[in-house]
DNA sequence: AAGAAAAATTAGGCGAGCCTAATATTATAG
DNA sequence: CTATAATATTAGGCTCGCCTAATTTTTCTT
């Protein structure tokens, strides 16, 4: 059984690989776990000799695959807990990731495996974020970030990469909720705003910091 | 907001003090904590610091009523959780306690009173155990010991006081369920057995050790 | 290729929560 | 009332997961 802070680590190890290519640096995993890196350093050496990283000392390290199929049970546990805060509890999209934070860390099989089946084995959490199944595998779905869309195309609105309440609260404002259709009016070539139709033919201008943190599938 | 080992003392601190009456031992504390009397004796000093526990050197110990609250709180929160496990995830009642002891350690007043109305506000938990409400009120509810009845009475199987899993199985296997109703037909002198009219007429005979651990109301 | 900057590691330390062994206090029995 | 047994506390140590400061290694700049 791992502590924590351990799947804390795997989780952001695996997110980092999964972001910038195979190998991890110290610094970055330090960044992201907000916690300095003669820290990150320590517990690398620990989780090297548990074989969960593949450890090259001022290299960089990678996890292994037993290492990678525990991010990913982790992952899975907290996207499920997500969903059940959602779809059962009512909170709402912006306000589970702390909460899902501190389940993700409750050691049960049988109970992960039967909240999958009690939300009816679902593949997306509230953010669009896919659930690998008890196998660890992912059901990819190719998706493209707006920004990238030119003028005339369209798609459907499957994902955010930016998962902080501030945007999506933002998002709420603007009526805009994962599955919804949206399609690229126009992009303004001086400050790169764009000009969105949504459901409903409701038009949106939104900039391309917002435009760069939308998924399009389809 | 409490260590997870400091909410299991005082959830510990509390039942020994509903069970024996006001002042706890260390030792007491130590074996149903199973950790050693010199780690109690460390931890105390920790608490009665915080104004968790009143501690008087070498005397025992009791909770202040900031103590109590909180223990009242981790005790809502493990009981809510295991109505949400039999009821909603359909785990059998001798299946959740040990989950419940990792959920009770979540910390979220949000999530707990969401919780409360998904479950449509329980009064007792799958063993028969009172919930405290959102204000740390149990609302009473007047048993006794099965042993304690006198042949020819009879009243509602309400709670059990050993909440083991060999015991909660075993009562699975003659077919008891918290709701029936029990009839005490005869008490054998000679090594106090029971023999009980279950519902259904069925009829069955248990030992002194299982009728001491049935709470009957009403 | 050398010096500066950035990244990583080592060394030493700290608090939480536990341990064992030694000591002190309180209760019990003769 | 004393001797012994039971309880409780103190002293010292350990692991985990973090820290700061010092040092080493790698990368970047010129
Ligand atoms: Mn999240
Ligand atoms: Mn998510
Ligand atoms: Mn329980
Ligand atoms: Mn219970």
């Amino acid at each position: 059984m791992h502590s924590s802070a351990e799947e804390n680590y795997l989780k952001a190890i695996y997110k980092l690989q999964e972001a910038n290519g195979e190998m991890v640096a110290t610094s970055a995993l330090a960044q992201v776990l907000g916690i300095h890196m003669a820290s990150v350093t320590d517990m690398l050496k620990k989780m090297s000799t548990k074989k969960l990283v593949a450890y090259q000392k001022s290299k960089g390290f990678k996890l292994t695959e037993k290492g990678r199929l525990a991010a990913i049970g982790i992952i899975r546990k907290h996207r499920l807990w997500e969903v059940f805060l959602v779809d059962k509890l009512g909170f709402r999209w912006d306000e589970v990731h702390e909460i899902a934070e501190q389940l993700e860390h409750i050691h049960s099989q049988d109970l992960i495996d039967k909240l999958d089946a009690y939300l009816d084995f679902p593949k997306t959490d509230p953010h669009g974020d896919p659930i690998p199944d008890a196998k660890g595998i992912f059901a990819i779905s190719k998706s493209v970030l707006l920004a990238s869309l030119t003028p005339g195309s369209q798609g459907k609105f499957t994902g955010v990469t930016d998962h902080s309440s501030a945007f999506l609260n933002y998002l709420d404002k603007i009526g805009l909720s994962l599955g919804d259709t949206i399609k690229v009016k126009e992009v303004e070539e001086f400050d790169k705003n764009y000009t969105l139709l949504l459901k409903g033919k409701k038009s949106v201008v939104v900039s391309f910091k917002v435009a760069n943190s939308l998924l399009i599938s389809e």
